[in-house]
RNA sequence: GCCCCCGUAGCUCAGUGGAUAGAGCAGGCGCCUUCUAAGCGCUUGGCCGCAGGUUCGAGUCCUGCCGGGGGCACCA
């Protein structure tokens, strides 16, 4: 087996890992930060179990931010209910209890029994302080109960064109990949590619009548010049599988020399794979995306397993054979006549399905590679055959209490009118096509600007890399994964409002600022009183761990787009209202301001990176 | 027929049971001799599909409808 091409076209800077890490800080100790929220939220809680005891130690107050105040606790309403207490009364008796000072500088009950609460100027500088001693992580604290977290992401098809299906489960996988990992979860990621079945026969049979139909124009070795011929070669095996009965025949017979692993049969296999191999490195190079090949276990990789599950499930009587067919039946997986439709895990000719595939990796990913969390990052459309394979493998013991699977599902990619996305001819979009349509779009509005930047030819191509790609990122992680999604590159590269130039763009200025500083440094002055626009970027900040965390739970990366744009508008704001370099305010005022513009930067630069979207120096 | 997802401003979408439902785009009015106007400020625009229910409180939870999409025996 040859080992698969690594990438090494056009955009080799691009290898390196995407994640930022501050030189000059070094040598810092992993520091986490005690949030704002948590501490309000500590206050709060101890405040209410003394107002009133009876309700226990673990009570919450349902701490939110708002636009009244910097938080607002609606818990009492719940609470006093519960006691049969008066609510402004019981608040009231909170309020008591709590007192301002270093962290609080107001507590007020309204309407009805919420509490309003402003925290103190010096609290946020302070907190933000500790953020930014924190290097790359900014305070961001590790789980304490970390898993290990085994992703199935990013799932190409061996001799086939990538579309923008495979856009999304590798945009959102790769996402979630490094959410997950900045978490402190072990992460495993798996690829696993369509590399098995019985289309292989046609092909390899094809092949092996035709040896020189997948060599390359010229020698050449890249991924376009790969997938033409794999192109090539499909459609003219396809054509005379159709229309010749006799190789049709002798198709049939190489899936049967392949599944037994006559050796030649398996060679000529392995040249589909790797040269499939080297289409898809070029595709995800060209997403700016890391894919390594020990993580590449397509179909074909649990082949051995396959026997050995299905035996299991049938000894243990999880799996019962019906109709020939071995099967896994469920009380409320009906068809349309009533009947129950079973997870054919062994079909009745003997062949396997992909439900063993399924449940073997399953199996190898529980006991092999200790997983405590299964995530598969697939289309919603299989949902059903997802819901019966996990249920399948907790019947058979394989995912428990402790170890849990779960569907990230994600909708249909549609075109602008809302209908499955297709060129005009009906023929499916080639992804690389779209990539190349969005990075050509981005350069050129890139190049537009460039005079005013001063930005070298070299930096407009690479820049024009990171906006296209990243607008075609961005706009697949900024609406919730499971609806049905709709492709609009003019709306993605019109580089305006909620895009991820916008968030580009603010971090491009901010870097900015620092060119023209001179000698002045961040530095955090506590005792200063903040502005508006400073106090509302401050506490934005501060929830940047908390945004994590919450994704990092639920799944759900496009929480973490929705807090960055929120970040890089809080920052224009800023940026319009509280001038940092020029005019110059007070010599500690400035410093002040280019500490939120640092910390600011980073968060954005870091978030980006967890997005897998650049963030350039200049713009 | 059953099951799953979706239904929020003209369009594309946010919205962990809390107060007056928010963004972006599109439309209107302003702002570049001051750190990047890919920007900012103001503004127009909503029976949150419909009807019940639970709750001190429902866009959010429950039930039933309506509309759209998807899935349902040897393809993945």
């Amino acid at each position: 087996m040859r080992p698969p091409a690594r990438p090494h076209g056009r955009l080799k800077t691009f290898s390196a890992s995407l994640l930022y890490s501050y030189e000059r800080n070094g040598n810092h100790s992993m520091a986490s930060v005690t949030s704002l929220t948590s501490s309000v939220h500590q206050r709060l809680a101890d405040a209410l179990s003394a107002a009133l005891p009876e309700a226990g130690a673990g009570v919450d107050p349902l701490l939110r931010r708002s636009d009244r105040a910097d938080y607002q606790a609606n818990g009492i309403l719940a609470l006093a209910k519960k006691a049969k207490a008066n609510p402004r009364e019981l608040a009231t008796q909170v309020v008591e209890r709590i007192t301002t000072g270093d962290l609080l500088a107001d507590v007020e009950v309204s309407g009805p029994g919420f509490l309003n609460i402003t925290v103190t100027d010096k609290a946020i500088t302070e907190t933000l302080a500790a953020r930014a001693a924190d290097g790359a992580r900014l305070g961001v604290p590790l789980k304490d109960n970390a898993g290990i977290t085994v992703i199935d992401y990013a799932q190409p098809n061996v001799a086939k064109e990538m579309h923008v299906g495979h856009l999304r489960s590798a945009v959102i996988g790769a996402a979630m990949v490094e959410i997950l990992e900045f978490t402190g979860e072990k992460v495993v990621r798996r690829h696993h590619i369509g590399d098995w079945g019985t289309q292989f026969g046609m092909l390899i049979q094809y092949l092996l009548e035709h040896p020189h139909e997948l060599d390359h124009e010229g020698g050449k070795e890249d991924g376009e010049a790969a997938m033409s011929s794999l192109n090539r070669l499909y459609k003219a095996s396809r054509a005379l599988f159709d229309s010749d009965e006799e190789f049709k025949a002798r198709s049939r017979d190489r899936v049967v020399a392949l599944q037994a692993g006559d050796a030649e049969t398996i060679a000529l296999w392995q040249r589909f794979v790797d040269e499939s191999k080297i289409y898809f490195y070029s595709v995800f190079n060209k997403l700016d995306m890391q894919i390594d090949d020990p993580d590449v276990v397509g179909e074909s990789g649990y082949n051995d397993m396959l026997e050995e599950t299905c035996r299991i499930l049938e000894e243990s009587g999880v799996a019962v054979r019906s109709e020939g067919a071995l099967c896994v039946f469920f009380d409320d997986v009906l068809g349309p006549d009533g009947n129950k439709v079973p997870l054919i895990v062994k079909k009745s000719n003997g062949g396997y399905g992909y439900a063993a595939t399924d449940l073997s990796a399953i199996r190898d990913r529980v006991q092999n590679l200790k997983a405590s969390t299964l995530l598969y990052v697939v289309d919603a459309r299989q949902a059903l055959h997802f819901k019966m394979v996990f249920e399948t493998a907790r019947r058979a013991g394989w995912l428990n209490e402790d170890v849990k699977a779960h569907q990230l599902a994600f909708g249909t990619v549609l075109g602008k009118d809302g209908k499955p996305f297709k060129t005009r001819e009906g023929e499916t979009v080639r992804l690389v096509d779209l990539l190349d349509e969005a990075i050509d779009r981005a350069t050129s509005v890139v190049r537009e600007k460039a005079e005013k930047v001063g930005l070298t030819e070299e930096e407009i191509v690479e820049n024009g890399m990171y906006v296209g790609i990243g607008a075609v990122k961005y706009a697949d992680l900024s609406t919730s994964a499971v609806r049905d999604y709709k492709f609009d590159l003019d709306q993605m590269v019109s580089l305006n409002g909620d895009t991820s130039v916008y968030l580009q763009y603010a971090y491009a200025r901010i870097r900015s600022i620092f060119g023209k500083a001179g000698d002045r440094r961040p530095l955090a002055h506590p005792e200063l009183e903040l502005a508006p626009a400073e106090r509302a970027l401050g506490l934005h900040l501060d929830q940047f761990g908390e945004t994590l965390a919450e994704v990092a739970s639920s799944y759900e990366p496009h929480k973490l787009a929705a807090y960055l744009y929120q970040l890089a508008s809080l920052y224009t704001t800023f940026y319009d209202q509280c001038p940092v370099v020029k005019p110059a305010p007070a010599p500690e005022v400035a410093e002040n301001r280019l500490f939120l513009c640092d910390l600011t930067a980073r968060t954005l630069h870091q978030g980006m990176a967890l997005l897998g979207i650049r963030t350039p120096e200049r713009l």
